[in-house]
DNA sequence: TGTTTTGCGATACGATCGGATTGTAAAGAG
DNA sequence: CTCTTTACAATCCGATCGTATCGCAAAACA
């Protein structure tokens, strides 16, 4: 057996190239070799470790996803998961998740198309509504349908905030207190 | 002078055609070859009417505008206009605002490259926020700066739920009761 | 009836795309 | 050392892109 070399690695840093290229020029900007002439390695590379750039595209989407959860884990990292905290963790507030939000934004409109992704924004969405439903119970006292229900709206009205932050229609303070003015009128809320 | 032709009627063709494939496969089907060859005409004509590609995708923009305004003033079409009906109207419940909001979609990113396109997503979101704010002004007895934050908070719910939609994470009639459950909640609501 | 101006089809151009192919250096296996 | 397998660089391919250019037919004006 020849080299040996840390395939998940390499994969790993091409698709944080591409990801750098997504959010500074958007996806279509991407190709193979724009992403290998921004990670200074050869169009053959990337070949070697993706089969094809769809390939590609969708590997960095499920790493993006493990980004977005460090994300969330490290604005609630001190002290128990706060309902509000994680919230507005979800919020492009820093330079940081507001390029995660402008890659998860760019490849919105690939989840149309490609069930794979698609299959990754519904899981995402999925485990977010589940960690919010149960903030919900825990802190407002509701359980079971009302909990979920609130947990959706929350979901919504914050995906909204954070498009509205993206376009610049809203200062992330205003998103921030909008989710603070919406937190107040739960039922249960303090 | 030789043959007369409206070129705005021209214009209007070729942007609805780049829409309708907008909204079939995405932005990226979107070239002039492809526009050409959907409307029936030739690619010389479509460079005839517009001097570059650019030129072309912020004109789909500018006449999707009006697309989506008639469409709320549709929803709103008898009867003095209802909060609630204008929220629910914006939701792609039909396959006609179902087009709308993944061409919008597809255009989102523009926005962030594209001054002038982001002018007119900037536009139409004032241009609903005012509407809205003097909807919960009439029907809630809000005014000023409560009206006005009203009615952010609704719209970045209307389009967190639109998405939501959009990407089948959400039903439309789950989104519908989404936004009840949250009018009844709020100050001043029946 | 020329002349001119516009509408628009046809086509050519250079760039760039995704993908396939080929060549080669390096490193464990025997 | 030899052989084989892997990692990767280089290059080529056909397709498609946006744009430029050329040419001509139709029509209003002279």
């Amino acid at each position: 057996m020849p080299k040996v070399v840390d395939h998940e690695e390499r994969r790993r840093r091409i698709a944080e190239t591409l990801r750098r290229i997504a959010a500074d020029e958007g996806l279509e900007a991407v190709s193979l070799g724009q992403v290998a002439a921004a990670a200074g390695i050869s169009k053959g590379q990337v070949q070697h470790y993706f089969p094809n750039k769809d390939a590609m595209l969708r590997y960095a989407v499920r790493t993006l996803r493990d980004q977005v959860e460090r994300q969330v884990a490290a604005g609630a990292a001190d002290a128990p998961p706060d309902l509000r905290t994680v919230l507005v963790a979800l919020l492009p507030l820093d330079d940081e998740s507001r390029t995660e939000a402008l890659v998860a934004n760019a490849f919105v409109w690939r989840a149309f198309k490609d069930d794979e992704i698609a299959a990754w924004f519904r899981a995402g969405y999925e485990q977010l509504r589940e960690a919010l439903a149960a903030l919900v119970e825990a802190e407002l006292g509701l359980a079971g349908l009302d909990a979920a229900r609130e947990a959706d709206l929350l979901l919504a009205l914050t995906a909204g905030l954070a498009d509205a932050v993206l376009l610049g229609h809203r200062t992330g303070d205003e998103a921030a207190e909008l989710i603070d003015l919406h937190l107040r009128r739960l039922p249960g809320g303090r």
